[in-house]
DNA sequence: TGTACATCAGTGAACGCGCGTTCACTGATGTAC
DNA sequence: TGTACATCAGTGAACGCGCGTTCACTGATGTAC
């Protein structure tokens, strides 16, 4: 005896992904504060005024592509701190994970580096929040490791912060690389990364 | 005998500036992509088709914004990694110069992070033209460091653009954060270069 | 120093266009009995 | 199962508005003689 949704709301959860996927894609050669309400309807093939059914302005979109963009990274960041091994294994995991989401979602990202420091408050307020949410999950996956015997919980959130910041800024360094270029990007990530590990190892030590 | 700009350049200069500044201080709450012509020359007191006399698009006010805000940035980045004193020091000085920049010319830097990644691509190449010339102003500085010895030069450049990177992140960062929340910025700025510090320390070592 | 012509930063009217938002509507889906 | 009414996602016309760009212009500044 499933649940099944009504086929009212189950059609209008599929015009809401339209409307965030045609948003998406129309937001990788501009910004959300120039995306138009009209833009995004055109290209559902929608009258505009369906746009008000699902969201009350463009930002509320934004803050709905979000939660999107950033929901399908949690298994990532977990899968990159969590991973056996050692220091290097687990950097060279990390850097092939974030390759991979880039090749997925490379949209998803541009979006998210974009607006992180982008024109509308309520969009990058959100972004703000999730990586806070993402930096304090490192965090706590940091703090599992034998190397961490004797970090204080804020410098475990200094340093969690630091990957998390490296890991977005490789994955948009990526998408504004050629496909030559891509390769020196990881290889120039992967030695950030261990730079870091290394002062890790040796901090306070 | 000096040579005196005519009185109809000199005007000319002003009224460009006056464009500059008034565009600078609309982006503190808006994107590029998303700024009017008619939106700044409202600001300036000027007719729309002045701004025509002075730059072909919005996008070319851009990118002399970039030259603007990335030209004086180059004596605060020289000051910071040139400075005499052993690593603690140093880091304690580069954080304080950068401090001192925010406050001075927060829409500069407001610009600048938000339109590294923003939707304007000749504004984004202009950026990352000028953020790859630190890089590099930074490497030739960090060579000069006895510190660097048996460093290679790629790992040097890797060194300076993360440096780079965490100065335009803490600046950043200063920006959206309170009075009170600024002394936890820079407290934790401050940290993670030391961190950095410790690894470049041990790299290879 | 004075005159005649050239330059050119800024003007103001005009244009066509797409924007966001309102409103009353339609017709398929949902619900109560 | 059938009927009568309620809900509500999507419609399409209409609105007033500000946009970017064009054009011929004005009048102060610059230059040649």
């Amino acid at each position: 005896m499933s649940h099944t949704l009504g086929v009212r709301q189950a059609r209008k959860q599929k015009t809401r992904q339209a409307f965030l996927d045609a948003a998406l894609s129309l937001l990788e050669e501009q910004s959300l504060s120039s995306l138009g309400l009209r833009e995004v309807t055109r290209a559902v093939g929608v009258a505009p005024t369906a746009f008000y059914r699902h969201f009350p302005s463009t930002a509320d979109l934004g803050v709905a592509l979000v939660e999107e963009a950033l929901g399908s990274l949690h298994t990532v960041i977990a899968g990159t701190v969590s991973a056996a091994g050692d220091g290097d294994e687990r950097i060279q995991r990390a850097v092939e994970l974030i390759a991979r989401h880039v090749r997925e979602y490379p949209a998803h990202i541009r979006f998210i580096a974009r607006e992180r420091n982008g024109g509308v408050q309520k969009v990058r307020a959100a972004i703000a929040e999730q990586l806070a949410r993402f930096t304090d999950e490192v965090r706590t996956a940091l703090a599992e490791h034998p190397e961490s015997a004797g970090w204080s919980d804020d410098d475990l959130l200094m340093l969690a912060g630091l990957y998390v910041d490296q890991m977005l800024m490789t994955a948009s360094n990526l998408l504004d690389a050629s496909p030559e270029e891509q390769d020196q990007v990881l290889r120039v990530a992967t030695r950030r990364m261990r730079l870091i590990a290394v002062g890790r190892r040796h901090w306070l030590g």
